[in-house]
DNA sequence: TACTGAATAGTCAATATTGACTATTCAGGA
DNA sequence: TCCTGAATAGTCAATATTGACTATTCAGTA
């Protein structure tokens, strides 16, 4: 319901036409969500239907018709109880990344470090990103800072999973090297 | 792509039935995915086509015969891919709960701050949820403790917002009585 | 003027995901 | 024996999401 949520709250501030829409989404919000467009036009037919929102046709000069939401009584009705619910609630994040945590087991550890060193860089270009993102009005600026709490608490998490994993593959590696050149100082 | 990573990094460990992947998704693994069953069949249907997984019917007494999946060498190649793709990448995490902060500015303050000391409430169950998952073997304790150190970094920044919350409320509070009862001492 | 590439505005078919349902077996008690 | 509730094993129709495509307009420029 997030993304009803979104463009309930986007059509509040303005009455705004679906590419608009979908304008401001990828390039204010990117961060904190992501909206294709087949799916922005899918919700709000699905919206209009419900009455939630308006749809009225204009033209602007010679350009094709397009068509304008706008958001009705009801649909401020259900933008609160949306809000409320959100605000209200914790869903549990999931993270892609976790999965192939899981298995890491299924490959070398040295292979596994070289993988994660990746991962890293682009942590760190996403937090670069994230940082680079000007300032915002009011609440938006809180989720731009939630994005940041996150990543650098990621990059931690990865240098230590990192740092563990180098010292188990020492460690093994060590002693394979006590076995094959029974070197007890080792 | 994590759904069939996560399918077949199970199927490698042992041949299973579809019933039996998704229970120890939900049991052992609900901390960092959740697939729901049509989801799961959907997706064994799919890699059975493309030939990474090969099933066979089997009975167990009078039950009604199931399907048991394997992975094919076919399928080992493409674990390794796609745990490569899955380790080495990053793809950004999204936060349900950011949209309503991005609108929280359309309720009033103290009711924010009710809604979130829920949200708190909720993130602390998570939280206690997690601590009390008993010790796994292997990669899957990572995504555990990773799960243990967002949900820890979500309260303290969660904390934080609430306290700046309501700071300002009390700000805009203690001007509006400045002007009601123009009080300059208070 | 004619052409090219970017911006605008959306559509379509294919895929992925889910809630709600069915149907069987089995263990244990009334 | 018969019944009930839990566990087993899945299916189906409805919904949501996406990649890839179309088609128009406009600004700049060769």
């Amino acid at each position: 319901m997030e993304r009803e949520l979104l463009l309930l709250g986007l059509l509040r501030q303005a009455r705004m036409y679906g590419y608009q829409l979908h304008e401001f989404i990828e390039r204010d919000l990117a961060t904190c969500t992501d909206l294709k467009k087949p799916t922005a036009y899918f919700l709000l037919e699905k919206m209009a239907r419900r009455g939630w929102i308006s749809q009225a046709e204009e033209r602007d000069g010679n350009r094709p018709p397009r068509r304008v939401y706008q958001i009705t009584a009801e649909g401020e009705q259900q933008f609160q109880r949306l809000l409320r619910d959100n605000l209200g609630g914790y869903s549990m994040t999931r993270f892609a990344g976790d999965v192939g945590l899981a298995f890491a087991d299924a490959l070398p550890p040295h292979e596994v470090l070289v993988l994660l060193h990746q991962r890293h860089t682009a942590l760190l270009a996403d937090l670069a990103a994230a940082r680079a993102v000007p300032q915002h009005e009011g609440s938006i600026q809180l989720v731009v800072e939630h994005r940041i709490v996150h990543l650098e608490a990621e990059l931690h998490w990865l240098d230590d999973v990192m740092a563990r994993i180098a010292a188990a593959a020492r460690k093994s590696a060590q002693s394979n090297t006590n076995v094959e050149r029974s070197d007890p100082y080792d």
